[in-house]
DNA sequence: AATGAATGAGCATTCATTCAT
DNA sequence: AATGAATGAATGCTCATTCAT
């Protein structure tokens, strides 16, 4: 029942979506659960219909947008051939949708990053599935002889990963007004270069 | 000198120095005045000669650890010539520095990253300054012609940093019996080849 | 039985029944609503057709034992003649009664004394009905002249109730494998004694 | 330091004598550590610098009550010569201690009885020994030939205590202007003919 | 300078009760 | 009659900060 909203008018997300804005706002520590509450428009007890814990609640915005981040990247790389273009597709892909959301954006970039014991237990297995289609693809690039063989595609991934988060981070604390994802190409170009 | 330790027995880097024992353990929120001060030896209220709030010591510990990172950079900068020899040389003092004291980093790589307030105001301001350093590096190797003039120097430095610090987490998330300095010659030849 | 089950198929004895084992076993206190529920197999909301209260569930707990209780008792004491006799029998069946249902004895030695409100209210009146059951005896006994008259039958039916209360209480908490009713001549020898 | 008061300022003892007062008035679970703290003049978190957990105070009631009780006990039966005045003693001393103070009488005959948990962990070990001591007199009484030798020292020990536990719970719940301890000759002579 | 007892605001969580369906 | 989602008041406990000594 509670999985498949067939009750809760769609409660369970005004929830995750009230939460990614408090969150992103004030903190994670400094956000209460009224004050989610308040923005989701239900009483405060309403929430543990739907989440066990607070903490819950920030593993489930990491998970649904996990979610919706890799099922769009695997219909995007499909589209591609080519280890090359594919990159430039996940480097584009990464930039655009961090970039599209900023109170999410702020929540991957900084708030998820605040508890060693939750980085350890959630995001990072799930961030090791991405790296691992990123090092598939450097892989499958090493074959197609475009990329140097000298380099360890788990490495490389790893740099990668690296080098958008940054972007993303940077974006996040400091531009205003630009879009994200219009430094798509050059961060691309930047990445190919090192791979060739 | 003589100012900063003019009393208090060096109280005040006592006080650093467990603080960052303790927060690295359980997390900043989970981190209490009381224990910092049992660690260190003192009494709760003490630490309140020396710091004004809490927060502060966060600060503290990130400023103390900036100033010592950027003192030994220069230093070893110096001795240096050529700017792929530059970059080598900082990869290796930034995976050394980090790698160096497993505490430190997890405040660096974890703790430091949970307040979007406090990473706007305090440690982006010194990160600016070490995005500058390498930048600088980089444009010094546009001239001698060894790095390649399409390249933004600042949106380099980024990546350059963002690969670092990806390393760096990663290391601190992962392995645990791993030197992290070791990966250094890998995570250079791929920087400089990205470079070329 | 007809007035009282005309609806419901027995629903009210169920919540009873599930509320004295969730009450034994977690205390008053820690019960909630919803385990007598999930208990009884019905909705958390159905429970307040048949009670107003939580209290209310207690008080019937208490009342519908007391009932049977008491009609038991006065069916036992008819086929009793003598004072001495139907002393002992009292003795008996109090234990017997008691030590039947462990969970109901828990209720009774334990968590129907918890509140002064509620003990004010309910139970000593219908002990008080217990009470005078006892000192009827005692008077009987008297004429009888095989007890004491230098005793005050309310006194001494207080006394008796407070030693079947206490053997009660100690076979809850402490003994665990004893029947309790195996404890009646011995109580009952010390009883009579006092009395004669 | 806490154990010592030698800062407090009795406020440990102010405390315990203002739960005693709101616990017996409000019940134990209706009672807030504010309602405490406002009693004793203090801060709510004070408490917790006294008492790691509510129910510790609770606890701490009983065992400081139960040690004076004791010591009472022990310096009056040293004072008395032969098992039956030993007794008579005992039953004065019980019903005069509880008859002194209403609101540690409410707590001790109802509140304390309200956690079969409680009951188990704390009340029962101090009252075994209790009852111990008066099991020690009966048995010197059989010794010297004033009581009945087929009595079960133990089981009459508790028969005794459920006398004295029914008139202090009785005149805790219904009686609001006599004096307990002017029970206590009739009581006395009930139990000691029960033992002769 | 140092102490540590005292403060009291702040918050996650529970759960009896209601009521639209 | 029955349901169970929704409510929101209520509270034990923590902990940064203060300040008299």
């Amino acid at each position: 029942m509670l999985l498949a909203e067939s009750h809760g008018d769609g409660k369970r997300e005004r929830i995750l979506d009230a939460a990614i804005v408090e969150v992103a706002r004030r903190g994670y520590y400094q956000t209460t659960i009224s004050a989610i509450a308040r923005r989701a428009g239900i009483a405060d007890g309403t929430i543990y219909l739907y989440f066990r814990r607070k903490e819950e609640i920030l593993v489930s915005i990491f998970d649904r947008a996990m979610d919706r981040f890799i099922e769009k990247g695997k219909m995007h790389l499909a589209q591609v051939r080519g280890a090359q273009n594919q990159l430039r597709r996940i480097v584009e892909l990464h930039l655009a949708l961090v970039g599209e959301d900023r109170d999410l954006a702020v929540i991957f970039q900084v708030e998820l990053r605040h508890s060693l014991h939750f980085l350890e237990q959630f995001s990072r297995s799930r961030i090791r599935e991405y790296l691992e289609i990123i090092a598939g693809i450097i892989q499958q690039g090493q074959h197609e002889k475009v990329f140097r063989l000298d380099i360890d595609p788990l490495l490389a991934a790893k740099a990668i990963f690296g080098v958008l988060d940054e972007m993303a981070t940077d974006w996040v604390l400091t531009h205003r007004n630009t879009r994200l994802v219009s430094k798509a190409p050059q961060v691309a170009n930047l990445i190919l270069s090192g791979l060739h």
